[in-house]
DNA sequence: TAGATTGTTAATCGATTAACAATC
DNA sequence: TAGATTGTTAATCGATTAACAATC
């Protein structure tokens, strides 16, 4: 099979959310234009973008919501459970600890870390800081595989060295700092500036 | 002059981000190869994302660092206040209050917000956090155009239709849900799950 | 000079949009 | 039936990469 680009996951992610919202309000069968709407875009696309997983669309109607969903779900993997550990307790680090979304994708919360002694044994969300020193300990028996990285930034560069170290094969990078990694390890940089600034850049 | 896509403004942001870095460390110079290594990316590329803002490359030794800093800042419009008020103050908000690096790109946040009786009142950042009540009266007088919008999802429509109410022009949105909005409003969805997933998928 | 780099054009690649026959 | 929708191909559009002369 041809690899998927990126945006086209980020699309079928966004089906499967709205497909979400429907189950929930009972709705049976949703339309390409439908989709397309909501989501401001083009309704040709959509249809592309579903026939990678979906095969069993009905003129006139559209597409069966609950079985739709579930082909998403499968298709990329979202019932399968990967394991993350959280490292730096602030705020930040908080807010995803207990963000209730990630297991709809799979994504389990093995860990959360922190090197500040006061905060190292606050529970959050029915998990405990733990202090950085068990970080390998922690890795090495949940084989967690990837970090979601929540330090300041002065940090960032060390923390990930040692996430590294300890056999660490994704980062999620929530610093503002672009990290130096070998090629076999994965960095997804959320940069939330960035990511902004295009919407008011001119308005 | 052409409606710059939001690919080249988010690589522009990058290269800006690493600029600083450069700065600080005392580097005077730094090549579009260099700079392609850092980012994984090709160096024509850079090279054209520069030529944008700035026409002073020196053959051999690449491009001065402050100068192009300073050129994208003022190609981004970096240094013009944006002001920015935040709705939901639990974890997320009061990391987005503290997050120190908005204001290198001149966002300015005007005031916090909550319905929360228990959290108005605190103070973070030197900012104290309001009732909603007072959302039109703050982001009347202080112009504020941008909200920032971290409340728990089920509320998240609900509060964007205020918001809209009170003349807010663009909603940085980081709910998991696909709000509905007239068309002239700018809403940029923070996906975050969904940026995560092309990482993941098939590894 | 030799070699590294910029500026710039041309070639390639991939993503989006348009169009429409087939379907129910 | 008439009309809305899917599935699918072709056309368009835009972004990326390759290539290289000019420069210092």
């Amino acid at each position: 099979m041809t690899k998927l680009s990126s945006k086209v996951i980020q699309r079928l992610a966004l089906y499967h959310g709205l497909l979400s919202d429907y189950v929930e309000k009972g709705v049976a069968f949703v339309s390409s234009p439908q989709l397309a709407v909501m989501l401001k875009m083009d309704d040709s696309q959509v249809r592309k973008d579903i026939l990678l997983c979906h095969k069993q669309g009905k003129s006139k109607v559209g597409y069966a919501v609950a079985d739709l969903k579930r082909d998403i779900e499968r298709f990329l993997g979202l019932k399968k459970t990967k394991r993350a550990v959280i490292v730096g307790a602030g705020n930040l680090g908080f807010a995803l600890a207990k963000y209730a979304d990630f297991k709809d994708y799979g994504l389990e919360i093995a860990g959360l870390f922190d090197d500040d002694e006061s905060k190292i044994g606050q529970v959050i969300n029915g998990m405990t800081v733990s202090g950085i020193q068990d970080l390998d300990k922690v890795i090495y028996e949940t084989e967690a595989q990837i970090a979601i990285l929540t330090v300041p930034r002065r940090v960032a560069q060390s923390v990930a060295d040692k996430l590294i170290k300890a056999n660490i094969r994704f980062i999620w990078n929530f610093t503002p700092t672009v990290l130096s990694v070998p090629d076999e390890i994965d960095v997804c940089h959320e940069n939330l500036m960035g990511n902004f600034l295009p919407f008011i850049y001119d308005k």
